[in-house]
RNA sequence: GGAGAGGUGCCUGAGUGGCCGAAAGGACUUGUUUGCUAAACAAGCGUACCCUAACGGGUACCCGGGGUUCGAAUCCCCGUCUCUCCGCCA
């Protein structure tokens, strides 16, 4: 949620800005900044009836105890009519304030400057690219085929238990995908993030903190019967550790790092693109998570970048990074990166990290704020990213590293694994 | 699932209708002092919104929402969350 005397101080950057996300804010904008001028309006108003109100309270109070009862009763009648008064400025109020929040709740945030314009996937800008595509033989199988034929991921299975999207993963699959974990989970600690463990169920505060709800209910499984929702990553509840919190400056900055499920409903296509494990309903991502001072965001963000590609160095993958455009940006972010492995077999890259800064966008939502050096309270920033997600860079394994005699383990793997070949 | 208790500021915790934005202690900040660590003493110390050039002032907030009352942290109703005991269970 973007904060209203920004939009208000900076009216033609937040239109310009939006734009690049093809957005017409113009109306919105405008209709921001009257609902709040409408609004300092009723407040001041509500607030002068109630001082007064207040007053006469006092006064009445202090007659009955002198004994003068008659004046009292005299200003009792005053005070019901500054209190139909309050109560009618209140309603106004209240509808105008909701309907600010309303208003506001649908603008997205504003790109940062170095977001490139555009509508797709296709303006999305490639700022960087490294590792060895390798040449496969003929006989070179997609990832779906080779799970099938080492029998390592079996997605029917997963059908009869569950249904689509949801496999099931065997012997060296199962624990090749425990020694991603493990390796991620090490690498970020030892870059010094904290480890947490964090629930899998999340509350509507906890979704609409990091901007899942109201609006995008449908990509999360909703657990009617308690209210609760599955996490769709494990932002959502790591960064919600933070809500409602006004942090001294010098605790910042935080950095989490959380193994998690990730669930995720989208409800969509079928086909192709999203066979074996390209798009799942339910997956696991080790995740990185920091909060910021404002001042510092955007270097925290290319340390993360830097931490994310470190990571594909090591695993050998071939890889590039995509600035995001603004048509692709999320709704929630400022600037985006994305991270695309190779996926060999299929001639196509897969997106295995999304690391973002989201500045104060989520911080507001989530009141989380920091005291600075002048004694007042500002909002943070928060950033995340992927470190990684696993099924697409279990697939980048499966098919970049197929050789002949079977899948070779990126070394870095093996002290994890215990095996160098799937075979 | 059954029964009960309770949600007060960063924390502990007092407060049962006006003198309460809220005692006290701790934590924290600053200052004084003692050779350092530390202790003692003194002062300060909630958040949000609104008005003001500023000094300052106003309003709201004691889990959330409604009600009673001239006046609510305090009384009433609904919701919600937490805790304890019993049952069940990893």
């Amino acid at each position: 949620m973007l904060q209203v005397p920004f939009i208000r101080e900076n009216q033609d950057l937040v239109i310009a800005r939006l734009a690049k996300r093809n957005i017409d804010a113009n109306e919105m904008i405008t209709e921001v900044i009257a609902l709040d001028e409408n609004r300092r309006a009723l407040q001041a108003q509500l607030d002068n009836t109630l001082a007064e109100s207040n007053t006469l309270s006092k006064e009445i109070g202090m007659l009955y105890k002198s004994g003068k009862v008659d004046i009292a009763n005299k200003l009792k009648e005053k005070t019901a009519t500054l209190k139909e008064d309050s109560k009618q400025l209140n309603e106004q109020l209240n509808s105008i304030a909701s309907q600010l929040e309303d208003l506001l709740f649908k603008i997205p945030n504003v790109p940062h400057e170095s977001v490139p314009a555009g509508n797709t996937d296709e303006d999305n800008e490639v700022v960087f690219r490294e590792g060895h595509i390798p040449e496969l033989s003929k006989n070179a199988l997609p990832h779906w085929e080779l799970a099938k034929k080492y029998d390592i991921i079996d997605f029917e299975l997963g059908n009869k238990i569950t249904g689509a999207g949801f496999p099931v993963y065997k012997e060296k699959g199962a624990k090749l995908q425990r020694a991603l974990i493990w390796y991620f989970l090490d690498k970020n600690t030892a870059a010094g993030y904290q480890e947490v463990q964090v629930p899998h169920l999340v509350n509507e505060a906890s979704g609409f903190g990091t901007g899942q709800l109201p609006d995008k209910e449908g990509q999360m499984y909703h657990v009617t019967g308690d209210n609760l929702y599955l996490i769709p990553t494990a932002e959502v509840p790591a960064t919600n550790i933070f809500r409602d919190e006004l942090l001294k400056e010098k605790e910042l900055p935080k950095a989490l790092t959380s193994y998690t499920p990730c669930f995720r409903r989208e409800a969509g296509s079928y086909g192709a693109h999203v066979r074996g494990l390209n798009r799942l309903h339910q997956f696991d991502k080790v995740e990185i998570l920091r909060v910021e001072h404002p001042t510092r965001s955007y270097q925290a963000l290319d340390e993360m970048v830097a931490h994310v590609k470190s990571i594909l160095q090591e695993l050998k993958l071939p890889y590039r990074i995509l600035r995001l455009c603004g048509g692709d940006l999320g709704f929630t972010s400022a600037l985006t990166y994305d991270f695309e492995v190779f996926s060999t077999a299929q001639d196509r890259w897969l997106e295995i990290s999304s690391v973002s800064n989201f500045e104060t966008f989520q911080a507001n939502r989530l009141k989380l704020r920091f005291k600075n050096s002048n004694g007042k309270s500002e909002f943070a920033h928060t950033l995340n990213g992927s470190s990684l997600a696993l099924p697409r860079v279990l697939a980048g394994i499966l098919e970049n590293c197929q050789t002949e005699k079977g899948i070779k383990i990126p070394d870095v793997l093996v002290p994890y694994t215990g095996f160098n070949f799937i075979d």
